[in-house]
DNA sequence: CGCATTTGACCAGCGC
DNA sequence: GCGCTGGTCAAATGCG
């Protein structure tokens, strides 16, 4: 079904013949100069950051990681006044407002991560936020004083031909809108495990078609409704964050591969992505610490080719920040 | 027939 | 207060 839909909105970027714009070359990190996009939901609240996972050196330190974790990587002015106590964790472990970007996942994907500064807060309130959800409609008036609270979200980008691509979730679309500033449409995805209610919205980067944003908002409660060949599943908990299964299909294998390159590649098409995953996933320290525990090899592996051979070029991303800002 | 998608309408938040 | 924009709802529609 979505692939028809996909299929469909694909019609109209006829070119995406992006695995040819693969880069060769690495260049360093630019975890800091990335322009947090707030253009994206700057009224919500969320604001992507982009790293330039191009910009990694040949012979960069896996001490990498530990700038997941710098507080003050990215100041978020628009923090919102939050009545919530601040996650303990393991959103306590990675600051607030501060950009995580996790090394390419697959030997296609580069991956971006963002996440709202309304992530950390959302601690324990994942029931209300049901409960909202439900009794929203109803109570409607009720918001008046209190801005609703959102999940943390996470945005990845996603060099990829098709729109939405399969995580292993199952999704219902229940809304599309036009995005201002871009040809594109937003779809908007709810998962349709019950009691579940994490989102997803997906769109395409208005200056480079073949990119899709994904944006997560919630963390599933429950396990993946589709067992992924090749288990993802497993690996999925082997990164230690089953609760993130979704969207974390993709950075999950990013250390893996250096050991099981041939077990990663298997997990490539399940992900229906056909090039890189971008993201940034500053609100998922499990796997920040686990880059850590793997920290050595992560740079062996971020040399490895396999997995940066593919990334969303650095250029493209800048560009499309420099837009939206 | 059941489920997913489409799409117009509605609502809330924000800036001016 | 008004207009704009993002987000959601829900009836209509499509598809297997």
């Amino acid at each position: 079904m979505e692939k028809k839909q996909e299929l469909k909105t694909e019609n109209s970027m006829a070119n995406s013949a992006f695995s040819d714009e693969i880069p060769g070359s690495l260049s360093l990190p630019s975890i800091f100069d990335m322009p947090c996009d707030q253009s994206h939901d700057h009224q919500k609240g969320l604001s992507l950051g982009f790293m330039d996972m191009l910009s990694i050196p040949a012979d960069y330190n896996p001490s990498l990681f530990d700038l997941f974790s710098t507080p003050t990587m990215m100041p978020q002015p628009q923090v919102q006044p939050q009545q919530e106590q601040p996650l303990p964790s393991p959103a306590s472990t990675v600051p607030e407002s501060s950009e995580v970007v996790n090394t390419p996942a697959t030997p296609n994907s580069s991956s971006i991560s963002s996440s709202s500064n309304e992530g950390q807060t959302k601690a324990g309130g994942e029931e209300e936020d049901q409960d909202q959800e439900k009794t929203k409609k109803q109570l409607k008036p009720k918001k008046k004083n209190q801005k609703r609270q959102r999940e943390p979200r996470f945005a990845f980008m996603t060099k990829s031909e098709v729109d939405h691509l399969d995580d292993g979730y199952r999704w219902r679309k229940y809304g599309q809108k036009a995005v201002k500033n871009s040809p594109y449409p937003r779809s908007y995805y709810r998962c349709t495990t019950a009691g579940c209610g994490v989102k997803k919205r997906v769109e395409r980067s208005c200056d480079d078609s073949s990119i899709v944003v994904t944006t997560y908002e919630g963390q599933h409660k429950h396990p993946c409704p589709v067992t992924p060949r090749g288990g993802i599943g497993i690996a999925t908990e082997a990164a230690g964050f089953s609760t993130f299964a979704s969207p974390f299909v993709v950075p999950q294998p990013q250390y893996q591969q250096q050991q099981h390159p041939a077990y990663i590649y298997s997990l490539q098409p399940r992900l229906n992505v056909s090039t890189s995953t971008t993201n940034l996933n500053p609100s998922f320290p499990s796997f920040v610490q686990d880059q850590r525990r793997f920290g050595t090899s992560s740079a062996t592996f971020l040399r490895d080719h396999g997995l940066l051979q593919d990334i969303v070029p650095s250029q493209t991303r800048k560009d499309q920040f420099k837009e939206e800002e």
